[in-house]
DNA sequence: CTGGATCCTTTAAGATACTG
DNA sequence: CAGTATCTTAAAGGATCCAG
């Protein structure tokens, strides 16, 4: 069989089944294309089981993120599906954040992920 | 509870119980970074099933990657633990590429997330 | 209170040429 | 064959000011 044609027959009842690493890599690699950004982390942990955050709340819970970064970040999490935004029609403005049935879903992936990270072997000691 | 006490107990068996969100987002924001870069995905996957490859087969199998990229992801994954580099001295150099055995773990990993990734449910059609 | 708009800096990535 | 070195470009992020 040649190289360009290998499949990824890691995971036979996974998602990598009889997919080309092309195909595969590509997948993955949206998928991390929604987590990225230097706070979307902080963000979701905050909210991770159930939480519902305001504006000004989450900004004191990450108090090293400006208040364009948190914007930003948020808008695009609640564009991809990750986290509702419910703007309560009261002056002052009150805007509350939360994590969507599939938002929450990410968190045993993490944990999965971070499972990998600490498995990690003993590094040779920087020179 | 104050806010910032608050623990994530959403894995109760897993590496998110009992830790700060603060502590969490870190150990994963430093898990991704081991595999943030344009092509280490597609560099892991033709390498996950046990495969050795050449630099020049890599190359060939990534015909996007520059030659600059390819040398400075793989030797970010070579530092960071996931793969192994091999030089054969002989003329002309020959250089093998193959995943440790913590590399090849991350594959289940990706896998999950693939497996996530694909719950999303259904966006409203872009205007 | 919850942002939007603007400007500036930093960093990742691409193009190209050259070498043991 | 398997890289290095240098230059340029694109994107992410940060700082600051303004507004409903």
């Amino acid at each position: 069989m040649a190289r360009t044609d290998r499949k990824v027959s890691y995971s036979p009842t996974g998602k990598l089944a009889d997919v080309t690493p092309e195909m595969a890599a590509a997948g993955v690699d949206a998928a991390l294309r929604l987590l990225d950004g230097r706070w979307k982390m902080e963000i979701l942990f905050q909210l991770f089981g159930g939480g519902v955050l305001r504006f000004s709340e989450l900004e004191r819970a990450i108090p090293a993120v400006s208040q364009k970064m948190l914007t930003q970040h948020l808008r695009e999490l609640e564009r991809d599906g990750l986290v509702t935004r419910t703007l309560h029609a009261q002056v002052p403005p009150r805007v509350d954040y939360a994590l969507t049935a599939w938002g929450e879903a990410l968190c045993p992936v993490l944990d999965a992920l971070l499972d990998w990270a600490a498995r990690r072997p003993a590094q040779p000691a920087p020179a």
